[in-house]
DNA sequence: CGCCTTGTTAACTGTATGGTTGAAACATAT
DNA sequence: ATATGTTTCAACCATACAGTTAACAAGGCG
């Protein structure tokens, strides 16, 4: 069996590697070596399973670039309130980022390439799958102001204001924790704040 | 006169060029090639200029680091209102972000790569100067929940909140310019939106 | 066994890039 | 005019990097 069919040990290896140096470096600061070294295997192995590094990097952006999306996709779909969504959106955005600091890295450095890769990968899945999640927030923010629950407000501006105070916290937490020492510190309590703050402010924007 | 002293015509000519492309590539992505191409100059005129790219890099930074900052310093300075203010600030930094959409690229690459340059150069300014911005907006937001003019909230959170929900809408747009087309056909009317709606959650998310 | 497929490696190549050099052109002062 | 310091350039160098090659090992199978 072809390793291009299946996906071998040393495959996955490779991805988690690359993902890893992709999201610290760039796509551009990343080396082949590095990414061998940290996989723990031959530099030409990577070309052997992935042609060459934009083959491999667009392949480490289609294994992870559900991530956060998918988050969005649960609690979406979820039967609760639009509260309760809220929340469990803030809730489990800034968890998945606390466990997997590169996927942010990686989808930050692609926005400042011009994503032309993300863009792509969107494209091809147009109105299907995770791809949609925001749009599906959206449509359950607009549900919930004709519904009353909430205020009325734009649902495209508000699902890219409550992403952009998620993911920008991680983002420029380099430049704050020398404002905020208790960032380096005492990550866990400033997490909690964090999820407090975001959840009190934004659900108090929308309240009548 | 050496060019050391002063800043002559060149000088500035390949600051403004250097801010374009490592705003555009990153630190690594960038090639001294290219920035004397923009500058229009030739190659070794970097380096007679600039020891290396590492200088150069810092150079720009230094030219540019206080933009957004100087923002909030003067919006923080001024005797007004807090709902002003905040209206104030808002408006203000996503006209900066416009006008200088490199220095908010060169601030995410910097942040990306854990922020060492940026770190140095506010060490060095150590509470004074326009590095302080942040802690001035915290100071102000303490003073308003004091006289009750807002309800309680974490100020630092707030700032991160408020500087996250600016920035990222630009940082994000390239990808969400699949989901929501108007950003690049009708820019100024989603800017508008943009504002509109910032100061609306946000200002709404404090009242009492 | 002989032979093919898959996986693995060290050594190599071509090129792009950061940085250097030495000389030419230019300005200014004496 | 000559001297002194400044600005510009083409050509060059060393290195680091993405990608290649060719050989080799391990297993399956006739």
């Amino acid at each position: 069996m072809g390793h291009i069919a299946g996906s071998s040990e040393t495959e996955t290896q490779i991805l988690k590697a690359a993902l890893c140096v992709f999201g610290q470096k760039g796509k551009d600061g990343a080396r082949m070596q590095e990414i061998a070294d940290e996989a723990g295997i031959n530099k030409a192995m990577l070309h052997y399973y992935f042609r060459n590094k934009d083959t491999l990097y667009e392949a480490v952006f289609r294994h992870v670039h559900g991530h956060f999306f998918s988050v969005i996709e649960s609690e979406t779909s979820k039967e609760q309130s639009f509260k309760q969504m809220l929340k469990g959106i803030i809730d489990a955005l800034l968890d998945e980022h606390v466990q997997h600091p590169d996927v942010n890295r990686l989808w930050t450095h692609e926005n400042l390439s011009g994503a032309h890769v993300v863009r792509r990968i969107l494209e091809e899945s147009k109105g299907t799958g995770l791809g949609s999640a925001p749009g599906v927030l959206a449509e359950r923010i607009r549900e919930a102001v004709d519904k009353g629950e909430i205020r009325s407000v734009h649902p495209m501006h508000f699902t890219m204001t409550l992403m952009g105070s998620i993911i920008f916290f991680f983002l420029a937490a380099p430049v704050f924790s020398t404002l905020m020492p208790d960032i380096v510190e005492h990550p866990e309590k400033v997490l909690a704040e964090r999820k407090q703050h975001l959840f009190d402010i934004l659900y108090n924007g929308l309240s009548n």
